[in-house]
DNA sequence: ATATGCATGTCGCAC
DNA sequence: GTGCGACGTGCATAT
């Protein structure tokens, strides 16, 4: 059986299927050529050799090949790609021996893919468009915004003098002095608290130093929650934890930029 | 124009075409409840909640679905997918206002992606077998076997006594003596050693102590190659670093390989 | 271009 | 299930 089907019902996508695997190589061609991106459902070995080297043979999957020639090979399970080549790849497909080869070389560093098709069951080539902008809620950056708005979110009284401070290890999320006049020092995150999230607080405590008679310095984490190792260490070395919620945050942040419009208004 | 194709040279891969909306549903139902791999090309929005949140509007995208129900939603850009959901949701497809959603609900951690279709130009369903062993070079076990069977690449006259030595902040790759008795600790880098390694490297040291008289302790980071800041923290505190390739590594592990099999023959 | 740190990281493996 | 570390991490951002 022959099925020649080369059109739907629009012009964003083409669909082909062929019996004989060389049929496919002059659409591959065209479509690579035109920067459409492709998808490829097929029979195929992969060998990888750059930053590591890896090889898987033959099997069925599905290869993509987007339109800013960033290469993703997928199998049926998973979010991550079995293999992959980041943007920007010079893409080569030649014909040897009636099988279809498909080469992704990409420089800096250098790392290549090369592909042999032993089966292509259909190629697939879109042309979409897609001027949408992903808004991402309650960045760290947005959790640091709602801080400096609304610091009693962390501890009444807290008085925020600057953020980003940097220090020896890094930079400071949030710094301040609480009612007493002790210096504090923030750490934010927007997902759990780990082990890591203490660590880093600690080294900007030791990096700190504020050698004032009866004031102790305060390390505070915030973040959505925390891991019971973390909290352990946190214990351990002194240090404070407080909720903070990424989605609360985002509220706050939220009123404020109502109240500036309001205030243009 | 109607298009109703549906079939390939094969009965891997279904395809469906359509010109209403709502005359793929029937098909979504069908693949998603018979676990095939389903992508969809389409004009869709994404709603996310979840450890974070996120929304993008309209645009045209691929939406794929795979059998272990991880979901994907890729722009025509990039490795990485917009949007995404980790294997083992409950999705659910329905039909609302001549529309259809697709909702993928995950537990622990609870998050959710809703998709919101306006268009679909293609649905394809596949049944695709995969059954080749994925085979990764010179990974860090692999150095780690390397450095065991032979110690010399590392320094002449190093004595390896344990890997994977556990102390207080993690695993010492590979511990040892060298020829005048002092104890090493290495670490072990595939990728170019960061500061991050280094002080890694230092923690271990840190941790464990060796106090005999005479005997100093060294702490030898191997890697490919070393960034200017890790050598510079390096120096500073008194550590070592060996230029050690994956790739010579991956050729000693399997050198030692034929040589089991040789003695078995 | 290099360095640094975040991420809905994902994934695998040990407990 | 949870914790912890590796990853060809990818990716954005600051330098």
């Amino acid at each position: 059986m022959t099925v020649n089907f080369s059109s739907t019902n629009n012009d964003k996508i083409k669909i082909i299927n062929k019996t004989n695997l060389e049929e496919y190589y002059p659409y591959l061609e065209e479509f690579l050529s035109k920067n459409h991106t492709i998808l490829i459902i097929g029979d195929f070995s992969v060998e990888y050799i750059g930053r590591a080297s890896s090889s898987i043979g033959s099997g069925e999957r599905l290869l993509i090949i987007k339109k800013d020639k960033s290469v993703l090979i997928h199998q049926e399970k998973g979010v991550s790609p079995i293999n992959w080549q980041p943007p920007g790849n010079l893409i080569h497909v030649f014909l040897k021996d009636n099988r279809i080869f498909l080469k992704a070389v990409r420089r800096r560093p250098r790392e290549s893919l090369i592909i042999e098709f032993n089966k292509i069951f259909s190629v697939i080539s879109l042309l979409i468009k897609d001027n949408a902008e992903f808004i991402m809620d309650a960045s760290e950056e947005q959790m640091q915004e709602a801080v400096l708005r609304k610091p009693e979110i962390l501890f009444k009284g807290f008085k925020p003098v600057s953020s980003e401070k940097h220090v020896k290890p890094g930079f400071i999320d949030v710094y301040g002095f609480d009612e007493e006049g002790n210096p504090v020092i923030v750490e934010l995150k927007r997902t759990p608290a780990t082990r890591e999230s203490v660590i880093q607080l600690k080294k900007y405590l030791d990096s700190y130093s504020y050698p004032v008679v009866g004031r102790k310095m305060r390390g505070i984490l915030a973040a959505p929650s925390i891991t019971k190792s973390a909290e352990i260490l946190l214990n351990k070395l002194g240090l404070e934890f407080k909720i903070l919620n990424p989605r609360e945050c985002m509220k706050i942040v939220k009123r404020y930029r109502t109240s500036r419009l309001t205030e243009f208004i």
